[in-house]
Formats: C-alpha cells, structure tokens, sequence
RNA sequence: GGCGGUAUCGUCUAGGGGACUAGGACGGGGCCCUCUCAAGGCCCAAACACGGGUUCGAAUCCCGUUACCGCUACCA
C-alpha cells in the first residue's frame, strides 16, 4: 500500500457541530493518531443557501474543544469549483457524460408518470442519443443544460471497513444517469466529493451509514475519470432515545451543549469512542492516549448506538474525580466568575484552600456545573436555606435552636480548628446529650450549608473555617428565633 | 414502492461453531460502609427478533420473514 493514510472529515456548515458528526471526525482522527498519516478538514460549502460563517467557526470551535488537531490547511469547497468544472471537462471529453437539455419541467412529469405506473423513475437517456451536431448547436444558442454521468452497465462493489462487501446493481442506483453538474454550471455533491478527495489524496473515506448509497455513485466516478479508488468505511449512525435520528427534540445535540452543561472533553471522546466501538475487553473508561492505543479498526460496529446522557454523565463524573485539583481548577473557576461567587483573583489568593474544596467536591459531582454550584456555601458571605430541609432537619425549632445553641459552644471550646479535634470534641457532645451523633451533624450541616447533602461535616467546618462557622451557626439560631 | 444497511439485557456493548447456566458497563432494585450526599464494595432483575436450513453441535454460518434506519433532488 503506496503513501501515507489520508483521512478527512467534511461536514456541511449548515449548523453546529452535533454529536454524530463529532462522533465521525472522532473516528477519522484516533484511526490517524493509531496508523499514521493526515486527519484533514475540509468544509462542503457549496450550498450557498445553507452555508454559514457562524457555523463554520462552530465546527472548528466543536473540533478544537475535543483535541481534535487536523492537519494541514482547511480546504473550503467552494473554493474548488474550477477544478470541479475541469472533472466535469474531462468526463464530457471521454465520453462518460453528457448534457441533457431536458428542462425540469419535463422530468418532474417522466417522475409523476412512472410513479403511476408504480415503476421506479429511472432517467430515459434521450438527451445521451443527441448526436454532436445537434448538442452543438443547442449549446450555441444558448440553451441551458445539465451534465448527466453515463451509468455503465453491471454491478458496482466494495469492500466496505466496517461492513464488508456491499454490491450495488448499476441499475439501482439512484435515478440512473445522474446530474453531476447544474445548469448554472455548478458542480453536485457527489461530484464535488470526488473531485476533491482526489485532490486530496484522501486514502479512506471513514463518514456515516447515511452516505452509503452514494458511494457507488462516487465510485463510478473516480473510475470514469480514471482515478485509484480510496477505502471507504461507514460507521453507523448515532440516534436519539427513541432510535431515531438525534435532534433538537431530543436535547442538546451539539457539542458546544455539553460543554456548556460542565462535560470534560475528555469524558466526550471517551464517551464517543464507545458509541460504535468497543477495546474488546470490559475497560470503559480510558484517557484519550488509552483509546489511542486500543483503537483498531476491528472494534468498529455496524448497527446504530443511542446516545445515553446518564451513562455520558457518569463518565464525565469518572474522569471528574481522574484529575487533580489543578487540572480542574481552570474549568471550575470559569463556572465560579461566571456565577458571580468569586473572582479569579480572589481563588488565586487562597490557591491551596481552592484547590482542597475542589478534591472536596470533585467526587461527589458529575461535572463541573455540579461542582460550582455544590461549591456556593464555601464563597458567598450568606446561604439560603433550602424548604424541605428546613421543615424535616428543624421541625422542632425549639430544639434545634437549643441543639445548635449547644453545639456552637462546644465548638467554640474546641482546642483547635482542624478536623480531628472537632470530631471529638462534636462526638463527646453528642455522647454527654445521650443522642447518636448523627443527631447533631444534620441540623448543624443544614446552618452550615442550607442543604442536607454536602461533604463530611468536619471538612464542612474546616473549609468554612471557625468565624464564618460559628457566624452560620448563629445566623441559623436567628432564623429559628424568627420563625417560631 | 425500489435499492441498501442493521438486528444480544431499557441503553452502550463482549461474543467471530463447542470455553454461554451469554460476560462487562450505564440505568433500576437491594445490602455493606457511613454524620448526609457522593465515591467504593457485594448481590439481584434484565437480552441472543422470528422461522427454516448447514452441522455431531449455532448467539456465532446460509436463506427467508419481520421490524427499524438510510438513500431514492439541478441538498449536502
């Protein structure tokens, strides 16, 4: 096998870059990062109509943020069209396409017939019988027309990466002797493709199920103009919850959504790579260079995943509690400034206190929202209690108030502010009132946190530090006064 | 309708003729740990779409049926 692997993804810029497409460029790039050779971009423009700036700048955004690095410059498609039109030339001279001056008009009535008829439209040629004079002169005054491929005659194979050998009945193939060039002299898609992976020198075309119908058509193609034919594999489709293609309506689906919801890219290409791939044995949770490592080819899968946000979301969680305090704390901050509960500067003057209530929080969230918004007792001056605690942990004011009254005393007592020490000093009180310990660490973590779910209630009480502990207490006791 | 693809627990999948009383993971249920919540550990429920072959033997190979998906544009 001659020259290095060249791969490509080539999304449309029609929209963000969704999970299924991010999924394929994926894929492009680990069979690169594992064989060798070139994972390039390339951006099929050529719908005008459809085609965006934003949305463009969405893909490469999408594409950086999972670490997917390409190689090489982006190549817009539209930029390729006086190639396309010389692909096109060079067809027309060798005979292998015509143009066809029947007007759409008329075709969508040959379309209307044969559906009828109950037969499946199939394009009737007439226009290839057009002998060289009458194509001339039609052409000279100005007539318009479309450039047809001319369909030859038998079968057309390959062997597909992931699914093996797929045969096609040239006369099954779309609609027989397809456009390839429009009457306002642009190219098609399947034209367009073609003309520009040979340009590329694209090895495997590595793209989703939906495309395998134009394959043979693409193939046909690279043969009329004489070209090596690249590997093609086509990976299956990635759906929605109900097996359907994934869509808004199913929530988010673009990539750029699942950053913003505090997912690590990391835990996205993990995610990713296991919908439609599997490492053989039962690992699931890997860094990116372990999928690197494990990737094959073999491990690809032919029928169509559902994209499972719960499991998404325990992956992320896992790789959450993989990293450090410092890796995560860039991610974290972002949510922090962003919420309005500290500034950078203010976590930078107090690094080795942050960095300790991130490993507090990191393995009891899912990502990294969870962690800001679990991390809000611990910056901001006042905390708002939340309803149902308040009415199950202090249903009985008067004694919560006595119960806190008596606990910040003994913590106030207590020899020193670090964990240990307050355990004890918590335990011997809670063994002098004759109650579980359980029994005071609920009420005081409702005053200390406004919620019933938080770390273990000693790293409460030392993140918090003593004043702002002894401040909650009281400010719980004030409440409780309020109220009764 | 035609053509193509796919078919293992609810979901992601392992499995490529005997090692399958079908394994792992998410999710669900239970227990343990425990100051709560997580994390962690242990356990439970849960699947080879159906029908024919081939074979001593089929989740694995072949054919058919069914279901689902895709394509069937002067969209990409």
């Amino acid at each position: 096998m001659p020259g290095p692997n060249r791969l490509r993804f080539a999304p449309s810029p029609t929209g963000y870059l969704h999970v299924g497409g991010a999924r394929t460029a994926l894929f492009n790039w680990l069979f690169v990062q594992r064989y060798g050779g070139q994972f390039l971009l390339r951006i099929e423009d050529t719908d005008k109509a459809r085609s965006t700036e934003a949305s463009t700048r969405a893909i490469f955004e999408g594409l950086e943020w999972l670490g997917l690095e390409w190689d090489e410059e982006v190549v817009h498609q539209g930029a390729n069209l006086e190639r396309h039109r010389t692909d096109v030339q060079r067809l027309l001279d060798a005979g292998k396409a015509y143009r066809c001056f029947c007007t759409q008009a008329e075709i969508d009535e040959q379309r209307k017939a044969a559906e009828a008829r109950g037969e499946a439209f199939r394009y009737d040629r007439r226009c290839a019988r057009l002998s060289a004079d009458e194509v001339a002169r039609r052409v000279a005054s100005d007539m318009p027309f479309v450039v047809r491929f001319a369909m030859p005659e038998g079968e057309t194979t390959w062997d597909d990466l992931v699914h093996g050998p797929i045969t096609f009945p040239n006369k099954d193939i779309g609609e027989g002797d397809f456009i390839i060039l429009r009457s306002d002299g642009t190219p098609i898609y399947n034209l367009a493709v073609v003309s520009d992976d040979i340009a590329m020198r694209i090895t495997l075309v590595m793209r989703g199920d939906d495309h395998v119908s134009n394959t043979p058509k693409q193939i046909l193609l690279y043969e009329a103009l004489g070209e090596a034919l690249p590997q093609f594999a086509h990976l299956p489709n990635v759906n929605g919850p109900d097996g359907k293609k994934l869509s808004k309506r199913h929530g988010a689906t673009a990539v750029g959504d699942y950053q913003h919801m505090g997912i690590l890219p990391q835990a996205m290409v993990n995610f990713l790579a296991l919908l439609g791939w599997a490492p053989g044995g039962d690992i699931e949770v890997m860094t990116v260079p372990e999928i690197i490592e494990r990737f094959s080819v073999d491990g690809l899968s032919k029928n169509a995943a559902v994209f499972d946000l719960k499991k998404l979301e325990w992956m992320n969680g896992q790789h959450l509690s993989l990293l450090s305090a410092a890796e995560l704390a860039p991610l974290v901050t972002r949510g922090v400034v962003a919420a309005g509960l500290a500034t950078e500067a203010e976590l930078a003057s107090r690094r080795d206190w942050y960095f300790a209530l991130i490993d507090l929080l990191k393995v009891r969230a899912r990502t990294t929202d969870d962690m800001v918004r679990q991390a809000i007792p611990y910056l901001r001056d006042d905390i708002d209690y939340d309803a149902d605690a308040v009415a199950k942990t202090w249903k009985d004011r008067a004694g919560a108030q006595e119960l806190l009254h008596a606990t910040r005393d003994a913590l106030a007592a207590a020899p020193s502010w670090e964990a240990q020490p307050l355990e004890d000093t918590l335990r011997t009180l809670a063994e002098a009132r004759g109650v579980g310990a359980g029994k005071i660490f609920q009420p005081l973590r409702l005053a200390l946190t406004g919620v019933t779910a938080s770390p273990g209630i000693f790293d409460v009480l030392v993140m918090l530090g003593r004043d702002r502990s002894l401040a909650r207490i009281a400010a719980a006791m004030r409440f409780l006064a309020e109220k009764s």
